[in-house]
DNA sequence: GGGGCTTGGTTCAAGTTTGAAACAAACCTA
DNA sequence: TAGGTTTGTTTCAAACTTGAACCAAGCCCC
């Protein structure tokens, strides 16, 4: 079978978005170790526990939220717990499973670094972009992580099913994450 | 000056754009691991140096390409030299420069893998997307690295413009970065 | 109710990235 | 043309990521 070679539509695309995938995380790490002391990934496991009733997630949970591997969001939150940022507290009815739950300490550095970031996302982002794109942007990127979840050949920690959130708290999706 | 926190429709796109970008690189990353030894940003850096009429550029054009940061590149120049696929050559009009080159092994290696890269992009991303997405993909990406590379903050190796490229070579532009 | 599979999480070593500092060559400019 | 600045690249230590291996605790099922 032939190679189906991208198309130059297709290869301005890909350059276009590789190129600014790059840029968009540097400038994203740049402004949150300057502003938080951490980079973006570490800000997005704070910001993704801030939006739980409760402020905690199962490791796991947490890790199936941010798209990390367990091994990665481990060493990430033993990094934000020396921080005082995230506290790990045990599970009752699982004595496997561990909870990371925010700090208030780590809700007031959300709270404190929301702004800026939120700032820095639209700055780069979204004052760039009009409505339709930003519905379109929406439609192709969901489009895209469902054909990556589906892929078989990907390392996953199957989503645990036995609870569902509706939720929603300050900063939270304010945190915009 | 309050903050503008995200619409809804922004909130969904960033989720859906951080979301993907995070599967897409690790399943980049997995594949071209498997198949080439590599994560992808080195085979990017192979894929660019394929790229010059010559196959080769000077580390801080090959950065700027990469939209990586000199110190990262060098890094991984080393590796990729260790390796036997890109040969350092030294500037003989400017003896602070030098040259990343590709070595024929490393022009073997993207001939042989570039296949599978492209199907793994299309298998995530372009097979998923309508012609109208692609254009779109396309225009909010360019804007946006535009937009970013404007940035003053940013610690950036100004662009040498002594010397503009048309070209295109084998693989190269079909190796699809 | 005891083996065997699965799941949740961590650990370890090797690899990579970061940002600041160091160096050297080129480029002013007085 | 000497001295100061800029430019091209590397180096270093600390931080982070990776993937495989490991350990426990639950689950299954005969």
């Amino acid at each position: 079978m032939t190679t189906r070679w991208l198309t130059p539509e297709e290869q301005r695309a890909w350059r276009a978005y590789i190129a600014a995938a790059h840029l968009l995380e540097d400038a994203l790490d740049r402004q949150l170790q300057q502003d938080a002391g951490m980079p973006h990934l570490y800000y997005s496991i704070l910001a993704n526990l801030s939006d739980e009733p409760d402020h905690r997630l199962r490791m796991t949970d947490l890790a199936e939220r941010t798209k990390i591997t367990r091994s990665r969001l481990t060493y990430a939150v033993t990094r934000l717990e020396k921080d005082g940022l995230i506290r790990r507290e045990n599970c009752n009815w699982d004595k496997r499973s561990s909870f990371a739950a925010l700090t208030d300490e780590g809700m007031a550095v959300l709270e404190r670094t929301a702004p800026g970031h939120v700032e820095t996302v639209r700055a780069f982002l979204f004052d760039h972009l009009t409505k339709e794109q930003v519905g379109q942007l929406e439609e192709i990127f969901t489009e895209v992580t469902r054909a990556l979840e589906a892929d078989e050949t990907r390392p996953s920690a199957d989503e645990v099913p036995w609870r569902r959130r509706s939720s929603s708290s300050p900063c939270s999706g304010d945190a915009s994450e």
